[in-house]
DNA sequence: TTTCATCTTGACCATACGGTCAGGAAATGA
DNA sequence: TCATTTCCTGACCGTATGGTCAAGATGAAA
């Protein structure tokens, strides 16, 4: 029907680009690391000329730095959850499928979260040392909230925050692995259930979580 | 007193700079990922010139093979306390020692193992095929007997030993994020043992691992 | 229609990197 | 002492890569 090619207007051309830009680029950057991913790459993933990434970003620094900040907008974002949660049955068990939400739907950028951090955060140390740091406290005071309330056991929330993340990620960042000794093939929907509830049950048992009262 | 130089036998030459240059490349392809690391920077850190390393190494590829496959090793032997233990509490417990033992006194080696398989295991995925495999299934066996003995609640073995990597290699991989929310610092050793003893705390509980009767 | 700003891209450049090599030094063994 | 093997290394090379640019195409605004 509209086949003849109706103007695209330029807000629209440059929404469009940089969404094809950053979408390959994260795949890329995700698949041979920030010194292993070239410009040329990520172009023909794109389906663009080389030339034109340079134009909407100028650097590939400056292209890795714009996919790194957005995933880390996102990792935050999964623990508003935490926070409305009555106790740790509802809030430990909502960020735990969250998280395995991002692992399976979204696991370059996981990946490059993980390569980024790995390699001493270069580009990203500014935010992990504010908006990380902050981020952190704020919900190891909600942890410790439930202790004293008696809703779990006296556990240093910290540790616990970092078994949270490391369960969860580990689906994305070690998920060849994880595929290579499921006979090669990627989990199925029963099975990442299965390892979803896995991770719920032993978590939320190993600390003792009571559900809590009331409706 | 022997400040005049013996000659060094070619063997033992050899050794030492193998050594030498092994151990420099462990760290640089950690922190800056295989395509980010430079055969110059290594060299560099090895205190020997560039041309020297391809005398022993003859590519790139083949010392990053080497790193890799030293990596593995040590990685499958840390199991062995596995299956000499009586029970969960032992062998979980023992397990997860050593590996967060290894997080702390290699964490480089434990980071070039995580970039290799997060992308897709380009030089050992035969080795992962094959040897990584065979050990998983041993493994779970093991957990297995122990289920069905009635020492621990009935979890898929699978996904307690997925946990059980993520747990302990996370204070490695991502122990510059950890560092970050310590003020900057490394753990000290009280918090090294405070980490330890809440993940052994909370998997333990959280399988529901009962001790082992008798002696 | 005309003007202007934005977008597109093939061709090009400088550099850095993996890898080679030839010629010499040093240990080994007879 | 004299071959022979092993080790060492500065200088060099081809290629791949990040980045530039100038000239043109395309939509926006008047």
């Amino acid at each position: 029907m509209s086949s003849n090619a109706r103007p695209l207007s330029k807000k629209k051309i440059r929404q469009e680009n940089e969404r094809l830009i950053l979408d390959a680029a994260e795949k890329v950057f995700a698949e041979a690391g920030f010194g292993g991913a070239t410009m040329q790459l990520i172009a023909d993933l794109a389906g663009l000329p080389k030339a034109n990434l340079h134009y909407y970003f100028p650097t590939k620094e400056s292209l890795y730095r714009q996919v790194v900040q957005t995933i880390f907008q996102d990792w935050l974002k999964a623990a508003d959850i935490f926070d409305a949660a009555p106790g740790p049955v509802e809030g430990i068990g909502a960020y735990i499928d969250a998280k395995m939400e991002i692992s399976r739907r979204h696991p370059a950028g996981s990946k490059v979260w993980a390569s980024e951090v790995m390699h001493r955060a270069p580009v990203i140390q500014d935010y992990l040392e504010t908006t990380l740091v902050e981020w952190t406290e704020d919900r190891m005071q909600v942890i410790q909230r439930w202790i004293d309330a008696g809703q779990m056991d006296p556990i240093d929330p910290r540790y616990l925050l970092y078994m949270l993340w490391a369960t969860t990620q580990h689906y994305a960042d070690f998920g060849h692995q994880i595929e290579t000794l499921n006979d090669g093939k990627p989990l199925s929907n029963e099975q990442w259930e299965d390892a979803k509830n896995s991770v719920k049950a032993i978590i939320l048992k190993g600390v003792g979580a009571r559900p809590s009262k009331g409706t």
